[in-house]
DNA sequence: TCAACCTGGTAGG
DNA sequence: CCTACCAGGTTGA
């Protein structure tokens, strides 16, 4: 098991059909997810003690992650640790969790959800900003008229999350 | 203070 | 359908 810990946090790989995503813990629990990157691995040698909290936050959100990714409810969750992000971006990110699989909201529906129905686009930025894309799914967060909207992890990853769920978008 | 952003709405072709 | 334009909240530099 490949880990390191660059930035206080422990740094663990899961591998799946579309790649190998990078997790990051705190004691607390799941901190980050980042896509498959091509610029490899780059993998230490050293394998720092994992705690077993975090043994336990990697089980799950591996099994989690796969779930997701083949388009079905994730089951259990690891806890998240979303400290990193202001009030406003863990408020979002909050509110898109309660977004079942399959369905989708708009920038401006989850602005006023969160009730700040001006802040739309700021919306979008806490999307952008959200540290665990996939398990917290902006990607069901579409532009007004089902259209795509975009993405920071790639347009591309989005689209294909989406066909996934069985959503529909507009205007491709 | 300022520019950037995963928006939304309106106006016009 | 498309382009142009601007109001807009929040963030990070």
């Amino acid at each position: 098991m490949n880990s390191s810990a660059t930035d206080g946090l422990t740094q663990l790989l899961i591998e799946t059909a579309d790649g190998l995503f990078t997790a990051r813990y705190s004691e607390r629990g799941l901190a980050a997810l980042d896509f498959p990157r091509r610029s490899a691995a780059g993998s230490s040698k050293t394998k720092p003690a994992v705690s077993p909290a975090v043994q336990t936050f990697h089980r799950l959100a591996t099994n989690a992650l796969k779930r997701s990714l083949a388009g079905r409810p994730p089951g259990q969750l690891p806890p998240l640790d979303l400290s990193a992000g202001t009030d406003f971006q863990q408020r979002v990110w909050r509110e898109l969790r309660n977004i079942p699989a399959g369905q989708s909201r708009s920038y401006g529906q989850i602005a006023q959800a969160i009730g700040r129905p001006k802040a739309v686009r700021a919306v979008g930025g806490a999307c952008g900003a959200n540290p665990v894309p996939v398990l917290v799914p902006c990607h069901r967060v579409l532009a007004a008229n089902q259209k795509p909207g975009g993405f920071s992890g790639g347009i591309v990853w989005k689209k294909k999350l989406l066909e996934r769920e069985g959503i529909e978008l507009t205007g491709w």
